[in-house]
DNA sequence: TAAAAAAATGTAATCGATTACATTTTTACT
DNA sequence: AGTAAAAATGTAATCGATTACATTTTTTTA
């Protein structure tokens, strides 16, 4: 190992040539002759030259990466929008960051500092929880720079957001049950903070009027993403006088904590209560009984925010079938859900 | 937004100082007199500056940076031990990458560009999954930089590593089993050319050589950790003339697979089998039923190798006790076994 | 109080690439 | 062949911080 490292200079006297063409050669190499490039690669490739990223960025103004932020790493949802989203950045030259909302004390500062420093040219969001003032306050600063929401998105703001079918998905659960019988259904929607939650579900109660089916405050309950708002929805649910005969849940794993914390009670799904979940995690397909649960595109999620993003980072305005993407949902039956009791 | 960020020129003049100066306020303060250090830290109040960390990396060479590198992204087992290596890193001025090798075509390649190319200042590992041949080449090309494996470890080979007791995990499982009664039980085991996996099998065989249980080549079913090998896993067992009465599994996600599977083919868990995991990753505690299970401690694993990193980085060796730290497991027990039918 | 030592501050080189601008070489055209 | 235009290449400034070394100021000591 020499302590130096090679540098531009280094390859630019092995080849014969200035620097400036060596880093032509790099970067324009349709400028150079035939005869200069290949000097030049045959230096690099003798030497194992790399650029040095540092000087690079320093020189050119950018970062050359990226920030996904996670609201939860922890969950399972978000690793296949992360395989779209590399996905979507490999052959460009960016650097994918993760990051988990959670592990930040002062999220907006972060990503604004994050911005400032010059770290990250871009930032995609998985996370929808801004606050208007956040969201003010990032628009504000960053007005140049490229901000994608993936999944989730940010009422009344100009940002560019894939997202799924959430409409759709909920009145696919819905329709789903009607047809299988089911006349009193409850839903577990997320945090209120969270638009997806509301478009699910207003999706949920527009068709369960579509369907002409009697509606109260105990349609819906409300929690977050998570096992214990499912544990918390379920407790609930034991105590209302009179129990729903199926139930449609925000995201799968509160389908899990639904359905576990229903069994403590002796209740057992999908023979007692039918349950819906949405997203599709791996393990939906493997828990017991299997989950019926609307799919999203994961993969494609992430693909269509990292396409987003690229365009931007060149200049280009996304066209508006990339900038704001609907993705198709699909309602994928298994084991958690079938007629009600009454009507075996 | 002024075009031209601030800089640390505007600092100086704002402050009526040198750029030195300025540049010592930021990094040694106590270099400073009181009445300079209070200009400076006025200015820098006053017009929000922030330094271009390029150029501090450039001048400094070095990338402030550290890579994670998971093996699966999509595994919640990893969630945890990501946070515990971000707390381990908060108060430092280093930021933590989150890279899945799944995403990586070729995973020495991009660990060696990584740092070569001055984008990272050490690598944290959550893959033990290194031929020897690439381990020669990280530790060759990279002697001077630091490297350090959690949960997983590569053998005969000197770097820092954090992980469970493997061996008392893979044991506490087989003592489990024994004291309810079992004498037949089949370990599932992760890749072969994992580690971590010969550990836990070795405990397994030890513990029931230890307990004179009979031990046939149908003890052992090779896989690796996911869900697909459980229901593989699975599969086999049914087919064995003999089928074991209890089965340890050496990740939850293997033992969600083989429940699953087992159900399918009308055997239940834990009435006509038992099963035993290792991780307790969350949904453990709401799978149906839920799963005995050996919990490691992840936050704690994440943050030792953290801090081993941080040492290293400042150029202390790490004490023994941290470089190489063994960390305790514990045997959670819960639904998924119970004593076997015979015994009933 | 003067000299020596220590502390505080400043000057300017440096990290390694990119690129505006200048210059040279090649190609095209009359 | 001579000139204009186009292509290829080179020179040197630049990005923004850090730091070796030089200088000035303050404190200590004799």
């Amino acid at each position: 190992m020499n302590k130096r490292n090679t540098t531009i200079q280094d390859i630019a006297k092995a080849a014969g040539v200035s620097t400036a063409t060596v880093s032509r050669a790099l970067s324009n190499p349709e400028l150079l002759s035939q005869t200069k490039l290949l000097a030049v690669k045959e230096a690099i490739k003798n030497t194992g030259y790399r650029v040095n990223r540092n000087a690079r960025n320093l020189r050119k103004q950018k970062a050359a990466a990226v920030l996904v932020l996670v609201p939860n790493l922890g969950n399972p949802f978000f690793s296949k929008i992360l395989s779209g989203i590399n996905k979507g950045f490999s052959g460009t030259d960016y650097s994918v960051l993760i990051a988990d909302s959670e592990s930040f004390d002062d999220k907006t500062q972060r990503i604004q500092n994050a911005f400032q420093d010059g770290q990250i040219d871009g930032l995609i969001s998985l996370d929808g929880a801004f606050s208007e003032n956040e969201v003010v306050e990032i628009s504000y600063d960053l007005i140049e720079k490229p901000v994608v929401f993936a999944c989730e998105w940010v009422e009344n703001a100009d940002f560019s957001s894939i997202r799924s079918d959430n409409d759709s998905g909920a009145r696919l659960a819905v329709q789903h049950l009607y047809n299988l019988g089911h006349r009193k259904i409850t839903h577990i929607s997320g945090p209120d903070s969270n638009i997806l939650t509301k478009v699910r579900q207003a999706g949920f109660l527009s068709e369960c009027k579509k369907l002409k089916l009697d509606l109260t405050n105990e349609n819906i309950i409300r929690g977050d993403f998570s096992i214990q708002a499912g544990y918390a929805a379920a407790s609930q649910i034991l105590s209302f006088s009179e129990k729903p005969t199926a139930i449609t849940c925000a995201s799968d794993e509160i389908t899990i904590g639904v359905i576990s914390q229903l069994r403590k009670a002796g209740i057992s799904v999908p023979n007692d209560i039918s349950v819906v979940g949405f997203d599709d995690i791996e393990i939906s397909n493997s828990y017991i009984p299997t989950l019926t649960t609307v799919r999203q595109d994961r993969f494609e999620l992430g693909l269509s925010a990292a396409q987003s993003m690229v365009k931007s980072l060149n200049y280009e305005k996304p066209p508006l079938s990339i900038y704001n993407k609907v993705i198709d949902v699909e309602l994928v039956v298994r084991e958690s859900t079938a007629p009600p009791l009454s009507t075996k």
